[in-house]
DNA sequence: TTGACATTAAAACAATCGTTTAATACAAGC
DNA sequence: GCTTGTATTAAACGATTGTTTTAATGTCAA
């Protein structure tokens, strides 16, 4: 076994190259040939390292994607410790997660690598789904429930705490997934400046449509 | 020209059959031969009738998803009018979106299939999300600013105004496209009695979120 | 140095890709 | 009937697909 120490080894090249190329184009979309041409690799090396093309894709969800969520995971519930208790405590949760996954601790362009991957697999579940539900959406719905459980007076109904968690959850993809839309119709890219905008105004709109909930409407 | 009349000629059938292939397994992971033959139509049919197979993509837009983009505004602008005006109009109009979004005038594959389609745009722009922008997101968006605009005492600014469209649009989007996820946590199928529920649960948690701006919070 | 094992390399595999060609079938106009 | 133009067909095109094979190379322990 050779190391350089230095420089990342095959295997390691073929899964970046691969995630970014998956991410742009799709699963179907990339050939074995661009991927190995990109990590600088021969053709057989994805089948004889990983087996074939399809556990490839798993494999950059196994070793990539989820290792990328749990970081995001991570900045958010430091941000939700470390924020000020003075605030609504659903406003707090609220923007604390739109910053963690709009402004977080990835890079631009892991963010959107990982939206993208994640968006297809919603648009069209594959074997790869079932990782995202476990490491990725399960947990942070769990935790948004249980979170809003307690902030609440009176019981909401477990569906009510849900569907709440979802409606907070899809503004932030949502705002996260459609940046060419966003961008088109604002005619703003998503600087620092614009990020920070959306944030607090997710935090704001959910923090109010949750109040709704606090006052006792049940739908 | 022949034309039996009472069947589709090969052209539509083509068209039927490339909207589904394509939005179940999109552009690349579809192949000429799976259309022209779910089509009972010759290979060489999709080359001759459209060009290619890109521009039969394309085609799928111009000719069957902004026709079906428009059915679901009409639907909705009549919902707008036929509405009880006692209630919030925030809130009648969240409820008339959320409403012809989710259970609208499409049948049930239908609005997979379309959401699909928009959801690959979303992800990867082509050509055809031009189309995409200007047939839907942007007339549906700019209404959106318009109504709330309307609705409020003071000026909120254009960009808070569109903020508030997306955030709308965001909730709504993503519990359309979100289905796999949502029934995966929930346990329960997007049958009617649910998406009432839903699209209920939209109404009120999005007037309450915009119920903030109409008080004066800016952002 | 030798032997064993892991990795890389070039070449070839059959299958499938989008597209084109050339021949045939069919309708309508004269 | 014949002609004209459109539509459909079978067959083949070269290119590319994912994968496999075989040989060469590299690495480390004995």
């Amino acid at each position: 076994m050779k190391n350089k120490s230095r420089e990342e080894d095959a295997q390691d090249r073929i899964l970046d190259a691969a995630e970014i190329l998956f991410a742009q184009k799709g699963f179907a979309g990339v050939a074995v040939r661009e991927i190995t041409s990109a990590a600088r690799v021969n053709v057989a090396a994805v089948n004889y390292h990983f087996g074939s093309k399809k556990a490839l894709y798993l494999e950059v969800f196994r070793q990539r994607w989820v290792a990328r969520v749990k970081r995001v995971q991570q900045f958010f519930l430091a941000r939700l410790e470390a924020a000020e208790k003075d605030d609504h405590p659903e406003k707090v949760f609220a923007r604390a997660l739109a910053e963690a996954i709009l402004a977080g601790p990835l890079k631009e362009e892991e963010r959107l690598r990982h939206a993208q991957l994640i968006g297809r697999e919603m648009i069209q579940p594959t074997e790869a789904f079932a990782l995202v539900m476990e490491h990725a959406f399960k947990p942070m719905i769990d935790l948004c429930v249980d979170y809003f459980a307690k902030t609440r007076p009176q019981d909401s109904g477990k569906l009510t705490l849900t569907l709440d968690s979802f409606s907070l959850f899809g503004m932030i993809i949502y705002f996260n997934l459609a940046r060419p839309v966003i961008s088109h119709v604002t005619g703003r890219a998503y600087d620092k400046e614009f990020t920070e905008q959306i944030v607090e105004h997710i935090a704001t709109f959910a923090a109010n449509g949750l109040a709704g909930r606090r006052a006792g409407e049940k739908t």
